[in-house]
Order: structure tokens, then sequence, then C-alpha cells
DNA sequence: ATAAAATGCGGAATCGATTTCGAAAATTTT
DNA sequence: AAAATTTTCGAAATCGATTCCGCATTTTAT
């Protein structure tokens, strides 16, 4: 606005044409180098910076990638989208990013506002409640390049990241089987979420697999709200179905249980023990120190922007392929499922 | 790219001007209600979106707000984000974020790329290294709206936002004091940095406005490397100097503190009492649980928005005057300082 | 030395939406 | 019924950078 001036008051300045301009600090092959020289020097002294939008209309792109994630006070998105910076500034790229705070209104909103061509791609995890995709199945029909991370659909094809989450939900498990729980406890978010519905059958596998039987009462389906699921889970550690062991979904709903057993007389991890899904590094300094599964945030995030910048810079050459990518957590064992 | 018609194709679809259409989809006085209707509904049935980047050049406005932060994995910047997207989503703005990883040369190569005018305003908060200003003075003297958070450079002038370091600093070491603690160390991170010098200054004062002497060795300037910070407050704990309170001013140092302590046959809160500044909702997890000083980050976030607003569409009414806008942090007393 | 090709640059159209200026058409006023 | 408005809309310029097309001038080939 105030400053800045344009490509054709720089070419007048050299006493050139714009389109002369134009090519040289394109570093074009048709430009000799002594007047890209004097272009350069010109543009330097004057302050001169290429108007982003004048670009973007005229080449149909922006080079900006839209991050859409149901949370932005989480490790582990916070995580995925330093991943996708990462990649994104190498190649020149800006974030715009946006929060829909696990609702699907909001999700609904913001996939409109994208729908104009403002990115020119999408990375997403959807919300906890996205059940109806006709908003995304919109955006993909527009053929705007788009992927998926963690909380995938399945129904839009195109490539998505994920991480082991049946394996995962299975292996520790087992890990809680093994360290003598006998009845253990799934805390779990969205029922129509993709990793929800993977993490529950790796649960119940391992618990079938060992000759256990499953009891519906041990699953809870948590909400957003910590209040809440504390007092869920503190219920059930105060029923008749009191688990001894418990796996957690979401940090959050481990850092919950931590609270929830507090408030009872219940010591962790001798009467109970506790497994989560999380990417804080303070899962460390919790007393006892929390047993977790780490998610592969960071590659999560740099996979998806490769892939989509692979996709915008050369998209003869790359297709989104409808197939989920798997990227393993790693499980990290600590006191809250020591056996004593 | 794909889909998406112009607003040309539009016009002639329905055999009318492309002003015509433009002015009734924009519901200017001088189009008739019944070419509205006509208008408005065959934009939908076309699935019509204005190009974004075109509107942006004509009207030299982005709609679109950059926000630069030193670290996305940290609640108080990730709560202000938030609050920022808050009100910015309310009035139709964009948000891109950028994160400098605490590197001053990634701050001045972001600084740098907002000097096109992507973005229409900027939010920021500085790393703990910056100490030359000149790309900050670049942006300010180009005239882009610009306003500081927490983390701010006092010869810019425009508004700043923060908390009150002095006092909350002031009052956590009053705090230590009353519960008993004789030698109270500081931890902090750069020491150019605004909010450090004054907590800094109200550590000093509420120790000297209590007849005790200051230890320069008592004061530790910190790192962003975890490891490296443990090791020096453990080296603290150890040594000869061995504090009995602890003022951190992040929590990430709370953090690194716990960990020392453990390392240590040292008890908390017998031994070493500790106080932090903290945004994380887990302070009240640990144990023993944290005694934390809250910054208002969501409102910090809000202020921001809202003024940058403000200044945005109202440009002869609002100025960004030089002054720092004050919101009170929140002690919040718990175990690691309690009396025994 | 003349034809052919390559080099270096300018003119003007283009991307898509907004807006100024102006002109019909419809309405109201006298 | 003629004049003055008001309503409603169209033509064309504009924002700033890119690029197709064209035209000199210089270099290379024959």
């Amino acid at each position: 606005m105030a400053g800045g001036i344009s490509l054709k008051e720089l070419a007048a300045e050299l006493k050139l044409a714009p389109s002369t301009v134009s090519r040289a600090l394109n570093d074009s092959y048709e430009i000799s180098d002594a007047t890209k020289k004097r272009v350069i020097s010109m543009a330097e002294k004057l302050n001169y910076h290429a108007n982003p939008f004048a670009r973007s209309l005229r080449e149909n792109k922006s080079k900006t990638i839209a991050v859409i994630i149901p949370e932005r006070i989480n490790n582990f998105f916070a995580q995925v989208v330093d991943g996708i910076e990462e990649i994104a500034q190498e190649h020149g790229y800006h974030l715009l990013i946006y929060n829909t705070h696990e609702d699907l209104e909001r999700e609904r909103k913001i996939v409109n506002l994208l729908l104009n061509g403002r990115a020119d791609a999408i990375v997403m995890s959807v919300t906890s409640q996205t059940s109806d995709i006709s908003h995304l199945q919109k955006l993909h029909d527009r053929g705007l390049p788009i992927v998926f991370f963690d909380r995938i659909r399945a129904d839009i094809p195109t490539t998505k990241f994920i991480t082991n989450d049946y394996e995962s939900a299975f292996e520790g498990t087992k890990h809680l089987i093994k360290q003598g729980c006998t009845k253990i406890a799934l805390l779990t978010l969205g029922k129509d979420l993709s990793i929800s519905q993977e993490r529950q059958r790796g649960y119940s596998d391992a618990i079938l697999s060992e000759g256990m039987e499953l009891n519906p009462a041990l699953t809870l389906y948590c909400s957003h709200e910590e209040p809440h699921n504390v007092k869920l889970i503190q219920e059930l550690l105060l029923s008749s179905d009191r688990p001894d062991g418990i796996l957690s979904s979401a940090e959050k709903l481990a850092f919950a249980t931590y609270q929830a057993i507090k408030r009872t007389k219940l010591r962790m991890p001798s009467d109970v023990k506790l497994i989560s899904f999380a990417n804080s590094s303070i899962a460390g300094l919790l007393n006892p120190s929390l047993t977790t599964i780490t998610q592969p945030a960071l590659s999560i995030g740099n996979e998806c922007a490769k892939l989509l910048i692979k996709k915008l810079t050369k998209p003869k050459h790359y297709e989104l392929l409808d197939q989920v990518i798997t990227i393993p957590s790693q499980l990290t064992i600590r006191e809250s499922t020591l056996q004593e």
C-alpha cells in the first residue's frame, strides 16, 4: 500500500519495457547478462517486491497450502504442522492454518472458504464429528489436491498418512496384559473417527487373542470436555467393572485419567496401569511417568507436504493415489505400566 | 484451476455485463432486486466463487494477517494464535502462520517474505535472539500495520500487548519468600528479551524489598535445549548456592526443573519450592502440582486481532499508538510451593 | 557478400474482479 | 405531454506481473 513500486515504475526508471524487466528478474534466457544485472541492482536499490496477487492471478497458483486441524493446543497436531512448514518453507510455500475446534460446522465453513482457490492444496485432519463429507467431496471434485492425515476419510479417493493405529493399540494392549492386567479399559473419542475404529479393533483383537473376554462396559466414549471425561473415568474406576489397565487413545484422556485416579484412593501402577497415545515430552515428568505410544508427527507432516509439493510442481508425474501410507508409532515403556 | 468459472462467464450465462454481475453480488444499490436474485441464484447454481487474487490485486488488500511466533509446540503461543484466529474469522480474515523456531535468521527471512504485501498486517513475538531489528524496522517503515505481543521490541513505535511481567514476577517471588524461601533462584531465557528483563526486575525488587541479598549465581540463563537446561539446573541444585525456591520464567524450564529435581535426592516442595510462568493445563497434574503464573494468552490474541482489524477497516479512525497494553496474569497456588 | 539464424527487447493481451463514467430506460414532476 | 429525475445497467479502464507475438540488430553459415 504505502511503500512498494510496481514493475512498470521500475521499468520506467530503467527506461526498459515491463516485459523486459519481468524477464530479467525471472532470469529469462532472452535477456543479456548486462541488463539482467542492471535490472536486479536497480530493483534492490528501489526495494522492489513483486506483487504476489498479480502473480497468483496470472499464474493461477498461490504458493500457499492450507492446513486444517481440529485442535491447536495439541502436541501432535502442532508437531505435524511444524513438519509441514519445514518442507513448505524449503519450497517457498506459505501456510494458511485453520483450527476447527472439533466442530463440524466450522470445518464446513473453512472448507467452503477454500473453494475459491486461495490455497493450492490442502492438508487436513477431520473433526471427531465429521460423518457427512459432502463438503470434502466438493473440494475434491473441484480438483484441489488434498491429503488427509491421522483422522482420515477413506471415502475420499486421495492419499492419506496415518500411523499404525491398529498395531500400536494391539501392541499396547498386549503390553498391559503381559504386565498382569486382566480387565482392560479403552478410552476413545468419536465413534466415527477412522483412528478410533482402528485402535478399538487393535484393542479388541489383542484381548481376544489372549483368550480373554471383551466387556463393552470397559469401552468409554469420551468427549472433548475435560471435567466430563474425568467424571466418566472416575465412575468407571469406582464401578464394579473397575479395570486394572487402561489404554487411552488420546493424550488428553490420559491426563484426565491422572486426575480421576487422584480423586479415588487407587494407586498407579499398582491398582491401575495406564498406557496412552501421546506426543508430549512431559510424559516422562508425570508421576508416575507415562508409558506412551508416540506418533511420528513430524514425519507425517513432512510426508504430507512433500507429496503435495511434488504434485503441485510436477502434476503430470505425480498423482495423489487413493492409498493409505502408514508410518509406525513408537512404544515407550515408563512407570505407569510397571509391574510391582 | 480445474473447476471454477469466472465472473465474465457467469455474466455471459446471464446475458449481463460483468460489471452488473459484480455489483449484484456485492449487493450494490444500483442493481434491482430482481436481477440481484437472478444473479445470486445463477451464481450458486454454477458454483461461482470470486477469485481472491483478482480481488486482492484490485483492492490492494488480502484479508490476511500474518502471525509470527518463536515456537509452535508451546501452549502460550498456541493459545494466543487461537485468540487471534477467533477474531480474525469473525471478520473474514485468514491467518498465515510462521514459526521462527527461536532462530533470528529464520525470523529475518520470514519478515522479508512479508515485505511484498502478502499479508495486510502482522502480529508477532520475536525470538529470544532478536537484538538487531533492522528487518522489523523495514517492515514498519513500509507502513505495514504490525503489533507485538509478549516478546516485544520497545524500539518499534507501535502497539504492544504484554502481561504484567514485572508485577507477576514480583508477586511470585514474594510468594516464595512468604513460604519460607531464603535463597531464591531465577530461571530465565534470552537476556535481550523484553519479558526476561521485566521478570528479572520483578524478581530482584521483590528480594531487595524484603531486605534480602541478591546472589548473581542464582540467576540461570537457560537455552532452548532441554537436556542442557536440566544439567544446568541440576548443577545449581547440587552447588553450594543451592536454592530453596525457584522462579521459572517459562513453562519448559519448569519441566526441566522437575527432571533435575528427580535426578537429585531433593524433594519438592520440602527442599525446593517452584513457581513458574506457564499456560499448560497439566500444571495441576504434575506431582507435586505446579504453582503457576498463567498469562492471559487468549485475551492477548483477541486484543491483537481486534486492534489490527480496526486499523485495517477504519484506518482513519484508529492508529497503532506507540504504547504497551498490559493484561494481568493470574497466580494459581498449588502444591509445589506449599509450606510443610 | 548475402542469406539464415540467433539474440535482445518492446508492444499488447491476459488473468478476474472492481469501479468510474456514461447512457439508456423507467419513473416522477410540472 | 414535455421535462427532470431516478433507476438500472453496460463499456472500458484498472490493479501488477507474465507471456505471446513481432521486430530490429547482431552473429553465423554458405
